[in-house]
RNA sequence: GCGCGAUUAGCUCAGUGGUAGAGCGUCACAUUGACAUUGUGAAGGCCGCAGGUUCGAUCCCUGCAUCGCGCACCA
C-alpha cells in the first residue's frame, strides 16, 4: 500500500542509488536477453564547465537526454549515455581571476605551477558538485565512464590531433592582429568577441592635402601609409605619391595606396593605415608589404599607449583620445567632429571592455580545407539538425569561415606542445632536447572540446568501434559555432565521419518575463532548489512542456508547482488503483467500453513513439499529461469507480484489471520524463516484472 | 550591410490546406468519498497588415510593419 502522499524529498536518492545498485546506466550491464542483439544507442553529455554550479540550462540538457536515453534503453537498445566535464580554459581563468581579485591577488604574480594546482584542486571540487546535481536530476548516465576533458588519455588525442594538423599544413604559427582582452591579457577568437553598438565621435583630421575621418585618432601615432579606392577618381592623382602632413610630433610622410578593402563611399573615401592596431590595415600592409612599412605599435597589452607617441606615454585609451584631439585642434588639423557616430565596437564576450587589436604571434587553424568537407556532410545528409532552421545558419557561417587562433595566453587548459629553440619550430610532447623552450600558452578549449566524441570513446577503444558515430548530440543554440561545428570539422578530419547523427539544440531559459536568467539580473531559478523544493519529476516535467527546439524556453515556479501536482496525481491514481486490487486468477470479461479505453491507450502510445522518435519531446509529455489526467483520472476511473464499489467479483475484477493495465503502461510511458514517481510506483505494482522500471518493454 | 527567426485566447506557447488548441490565469457551480484539493462548465481570438495561389489559407507565395537573434575588417 503506498503513503498518502508521495515524497520526493525521502524517495528520490533512494531511488537513484536503486538504479545505481542495478548497474543499467552500464550499456555493459544491462540485461543480456535484452541487449544481445540490440542496436547502440550513445549520447555523449555536453561536458559542463567544472568552474561553478549547474543552472537552468543543463538542467535542460540533462532532461532531455535522459528522456533520449531512457526511452531508447527500454526499447531495448543497448544505451550509453556519457557523463564529463570540462576544464573550460578561458572560462574557467575568469572565474578564478574573480575569487583571485577578491582576495586581493593576481595570477601573473603566481608561479604557473603553483596557480595550476590551485585551478585544478578548484575544478575538481566543482566536478563533484556537479555530478552530485546531476544525479539528482535523475540522470541516468553510466558514471563508470565519466571524463574529464585533461584527463592524460584526452590530452594525448588533443596533442596527436594537434600534430597531425601541423604535418597537413593546417596549422601554422604567426603574426597577426588578434582580438585582445586588455583585462584578461590573452587573446580570443572571433566568436569570443561581442559587437555593441556605440555612439562614438568621428574626427576628420587633415593629412596634408587630404582629409579623413576615424573613430580612434589615437592610433595616429601608428600609422604607416594612407590609402584610397583604386577607382576613386578624386584621389587618383595622389596614388603611388607620398604626401607630406603636419604631425603631432613634427612632419610627417606618408605613401598613398590603392586598395580594394577601401570603401569610396565612406567618410572621405580617404583612410589612414594603422597595420599594428587594426586588423583589416593589417591585411591591407600584407597586400602592399614592398610599398610601405610594416606594424608599428603604440599600444600595449593593458590598453596603454607606449612607444613614439611624445607626452601621451602611459595613458590609457579613452583619455589619450580625447588629449590628441584636444592637441590636433591646437595644431590645425582637426577639420571637424562627428559627433554622434554610431558603430560597432569589438568587446570581451566575458568582460566587455573594448579590445585593442594588437600583433602577436599566434597558433591559426587553416579553416577553409575543415569548413568544405563540413558542409559537403550536412549536403549529403550524413547528419541534420533540429530545428531545421539551424542548418541555414551552420552553413552559412562555415561558408565565410576565417582561420582560427586557438592560442590563449593563460596557464589553465592544455598547454601548447610547441617548443622553440632560436628560430626553430617542433611539435612534440615532451622537450625535444637542451635549449629547447614550450610555448607557454595554452588551447583554445574548443579546441579540445571539439574532439569530445572521439576522444571520449577512442580512450576506451571498444566504445568507438560500438557507438561511434554516436547518434544524438544535444546542446544549446547558443554553441553551433563554438562546439558543434568545430566537432564536425574535426571529428571528420580525425575519423573521416561526422561524429553524431542528429544535432538536437535546445533553447536559453527565460523566466516568466521572458528575461534572459542570470546571476547580476537575480532573476536565477537555481534547478536543484526547485527540485528540492517541488521534486525533480516536476522540474523535468516544467522543463520539457512547451520546450521546442530552437526556440527559448520560458519557466517560472508557477510551471513547476503545476507539474507537482501532477506528479501528485499519478501518485493518487496508482493509490486509487492499489487500493481497488482485487485478487482473482479468473480472467477479466472486458466490455466493449472497456477495450475501446485500451486501443485509445495503444493509439496513444503509438502517437507518444512517434513524437519521441521525432524528437517533439514537448508534444509527448503533453500527450501523456492530458491522458493520464483527463482521460485515464477523469473519465477511466471515474466510471470504473461505480463498478469497482456496487458490481459483483467478476465485474470487480474486470474494472480493476483495466485500471491496472492503463496504469502500467502509463507509468512506463511516463517513466522517461518523470522517472522518479513513475519508479516508485511501478515498485509496488503486481504487474512489475523488472527489478526496476527503467529497463521495462516499452 | 548580409543572414535567420517571430507575430495565434489576459500570460506562456503548441498546431493543421477545410471557418482554431493546451497549460496557467479569470468567472460560476459542485465536492472533504485516491488527489498538498479535485471535478463540471463558462467567458475570452478579424491566428500582425496588404496582396496573390486555391473551390477554400492561420497554415503556401510576395510585399510591408513591428520585435528578437546571429554573422560581418566599413576606418
Amino acid at each position: 500500500m503506498l503513503d498518502t502522499r508521495y515524497d520526493h524529498k525521502n524517495l528520490e536518492d533512494k531511488i537513484y542509488k536503486l538504479w545505481e545498485k542495478s548497474g543499467y546506466f552500464n550499456p555493459d550491464r544491462l540485461p543480456k536477453r535484452r541487449t544481445l542483439n540490440s542496436k547502440p544507442f550513445c549520447i555523449i553529455m555536453p561536458p559542463p564547465n567544472a568552474n561553478g554550479a549547474l543552472h537552468m540550462g543543463h538542467a535542460v540538457g540533462i532532461t532531455l537526454e535522459d528522456i533520449m536515453t531512457r526511452f531508447e534503453r527500454m526499447r531495448g537498445k543497448r544505451t550509453l549515455w556519457l557523463p564529463g566535464a570540462d576544464h573550460a580554459g578561458f572560462e574557467t581563468q575568469v572565474v578564478f581571476d574573480k575569487k583571485l581579485d577578491k582576495e586581493g591577488r593576481n595570477r601573473h604574480k603566481i608561479p604557473r605551477e603553483k596557480l595550476w594546482t590551485e585551478i585544478w584542486n578548484f575544478t575538481q571540487k566543482n566536478k563533484e558538485t556537479m555530478q552530485a546535481q546531476t544525479k539528482k536530476l535523475g540522470a541516468s548516465c553510466d558514471w563508470s565512464r565519466e571524463t574529464f576533458t585533461l584527463d592524460p588519455k584526452v590530452v594525448d588525442v588533443v596533442y596527436e590531433t594537434f600534430e597531425k594538423m601541423h604535418r597537413d599544413g593546417l596549422v601554422y604559427r604567426d603574426l597577426k592582429v588578434v582580438n585582445w582582452c586588455p583585462k584578461h591579457q590573452t587573446a580570443l577568437s572571433d566568436l569570443e568577441v561581442k559587437y555593441v553598438e556605440r555612439n562614438d565621435p568621428l574626427y576628420h583630421i587633415k593629412y596634408g592635402p587630404l582629409t579623413l575621418a576615424t573613430v580612434r585618432p589615437e592610433t595616429k601615432f601608428g600609422d604607416t601609409a594612407l590609402a584610397v579606392n583604386p577607382h576613386d577618381k578624386r584621389y587618383r592623382q595622389y596614388i603611388g605619391k607620398t604626401i607630406e602632413a603636419k604631425g603631432i610630433l613634427g612632419p610627417l610622410k606618408f605613401k598613398v595606396i590603392a586598395d580594394k578593402a577601401v570603401d569610396p563611399k565612406f567618410g572621405t573615401g580617404v583612410v589612414k593605415i594603422t597595420p599594428a592596431h587594426d586588423a583589416t590595415d593589417f591585411e591591407i600592409w600584407t597586400r602592399h608589404k614592398d610599398e610601405i612599412p610594416g606594424p608599428k605599435v603604440i599600444i600595449d597589452e593593458r590598453g596603454c599607449l607606449t612607444g613614439e607617441v611624445g607626452e601621451f606615454k602611459g595613458l590609457k585609451i579613452a583619455e589619450a583620445r580625447e588629449k590628441i584631439a584636444e592637441k590636433m585642434r591646437e595644431i590645425g588639423i582637426l577639420e571637424k567632429i562627428e559627433p554622434d557616430y554610431i558603430h560597432q565596437v569589438a568587446t570581451c564576450y566575458k568582460c566587455g571592455s573594448t579590445l585593442e587589436p594588437i600583433p602577436k604571434p599566434q597558433w591559426f587553424v587553416k579553416m577553409k580545407p575543415l569548413a568544405e568537407p563540413a558542409i559537403k556532410a550536412l549536403k549529403a545528409g550524413k547528419f541534420r539538425i533540429l530545428p531545421k532552421r539551424s542548418e541555414k545558419v551552420y552553413l552559412h557561417w562555415l561558408r565565410n569561415i576565417r582561420d582560427w587562433n586557438i592560442s590563449r595566453q593563460i596557464i589553465w587548459g592544455i598547454r601548447i606542445p610547441a617548443w622553440f629553440r632560436g628560430s626553430e619550430t617542433k611539435i612534440s610532447k615532451k622537450r625535444p632536447g637542451p635549449g629547447w623552450e614550450q610555448d607557454p600558452d595554452v588551447f583554445d578549449t574548443w579546441f579540445s572540446s571539439g574532439q569530445w566524441p572521439y576522444a571520449t570513446l577512442q580512450i576506451r577503444g571498444g566504445d568507438f568501434k560500438n557507438f561511434y558515430p554516436t547518434d544524438v548530440m544535444e546542446t544549446g543554440y547558443d554553441i553551433l559555432f563554438f562546439w558543434v561545428a568545430r566537432m564536425v570539422m574535426l571529428g571528420l578530419y580525425r575519423t573521416g565521419k561526422v561524429p553524431f547523427k542528429t544535432v538536437y539544440l535546445h533553447g536559453l531559459v527565460r523566466d516568466k518575463d521572458r528575461q534572459k536568467m542570470s546571476k547580476s539580473k537575480g532573476n536565477v531559478i537555481d534547478p536543484l532548489g526547485v527540485a528540492d523544493l517541488y521534486g525533480t519529476d516536476a522540474v523535468r516535467m516544467a522543463l520539457t512542456v512547451g520546450n521546442t527546439a530552437g526556440n527559448d524556453i520560458v519557466i517560472s515556479e508557477d510551471k513547476i508547482r503545476g507539474y507537482r501536482n501532477f506528479a501528485t496525481k499519478v501518485w493518487n491514481i496508482a493509490r486509487f488503483v492499489l487500493m481497488n486490487k482485487v485478487k482473482s486468477g479468473a480472467k477479466p470479461k472486458f466490455t466493449a467500453a472497456d477495450r475501446k479505453h485500451l486501443s485509445y491507450l495503444k493509439r496513444m502510445k503509438t502517437q507518444v513513439t512517434k513524437h519521441l522518435e521525432r524528437f517533439e519531446f514537448h508534444l509527448a509529455a503533453e500527450k501523456i499529461y492530458h491522458y493520464i489526467w483527463h482521460e485515464f483520472a477523469d473519465k477511466i476511473i471515474e466510471a470504473a469507480k461505480p463498478r469497482l464499489k456496487n458490481g459483483k467479483k467478476s465485474e470487480r475484477l474486470t474494472a480493476y484489471k483495466l485500471i491496472e493495465t492503463i496504469l502500467t503502461e502509463s507509468v512506463k510511458m511516463l517513466h522517461p520524463f518523470m522517472p522518479f514517481v513513475t519508479e516508485e510506483i511501478y515498485q509496488n505494482l503486481p504487474s512489475k516484472k523488472e527489478k526496476v522500471i527503467m529497463v521495462e518493454n516499452w
